[in-house]
DNA sequence: CTTTACTCCGTACTTTGGTACGGAGTTATA
DNA sequence: TATAACTCCGTACCAAAGTACGGAGTAAAG
């Protein structure tokens, strides 16, 4: 009862309080992303539970992944002892994901903090800018200005 | 000359080494992400380098960075003293970018391992698998299995 | 020297993740 | 109650990042 006298959300008022235009809202119920809403009125009512949903998904692709992803994802929301197995699966393989990610991240990271430190061009003489190991020790960056390299 | 007779890759030998199509290159080639190569047989002639620069825009996509990306990366490669400034500041926005995104999988494989190790649903009673914030202490995982909640 | 494998090119198609359109019905505000 | 603002639906379109096609030329191995 009270329940239903909470806010709920047309869906032109929930795509602006996630961010979302409202044709991704129904490009995400088409695509299985969303529960398909309450629809006494003919018109889609959503609750602050999908508000949550979506802004979920929006993070989910901010750190690089799909909505396959996501979807994934979101099931883990919905577990129960029986699908216990499969969600722990789907866990830990984004588990694995992520850190290895992260981890990767991080290299990139101090690769690029070493370049923009010694790679002055006018300061330092062990001039070590590699960018990823790809580029070993055979790039030229930096040649230009002092006419030393390796 | 020796230079010259060092290995020069053909399209496919360069594709297969990098792991990526012939289209592919060619694809990279139309949108400038690798320089012309030589052709003075009429076939494209490519470089260790060439496959280098490949491998690097692989991995710069696996981390989550589109092509453009890639693009104004490899520019910092090429740098000199005349292009310091801009390449300064590609530098700078994609640590804090990758310094972002590092902070944000943190807190996601936090949540994750988080639910992963609270929520076997049969251990614990202090339930905490709320999987980032987005699902603040509203979701039902688990309330089957014991009937508790929040 | 022929056959097979590779390369050329332009063009067209694919998938992912949306955006836009347009005509019709509904709801809320003046 | 009229008028604006919102919603409905299907369909079409978009950009990114490739992938495939097909007819023709070239290279290299037997």
């Amino acid at each position: 009862m009270e329940q239903n006298l909470q806010e709920r959300m047309t869906i032109g008022v929930l795509a602006k309080e996630a961010g979302r235009g409202v044709e991704t809202i129904r490009f995400y119920q088409r695509k299985g992303l969303l529960k398909i809403p309450d629809r006494t009125s003919g018109f889609r009512k959503y609750t602050p539970s999908d508000l949550r949903q979506i802004r979920f998904i929006k993070r989910i692709q901010e750190l690089g992944f799909t909505l396959k992803d996501a979807e994934s994802l979101l099931e883990i929301t919905f577990c129960s002892p029986k699908t216990r197995p499969l969600l722990e699966k789907v866990c830990n393989e984004k588990i694995e994901e992520i850190e290895k990610k992260i981890a990767d991240l991080n290299g990139m990271l101090g690769e690029l903090r070493q370049f923009h430190q010694s790679c002055g061009c006018e300061s330092s003489n062990t001039i070590q800018c590699s960018l990823l190991e790809c580029f070993e020790n055979e790039w030229e960056c930096c040649e230009n200005s002092n006419g030393r390299k390796k």
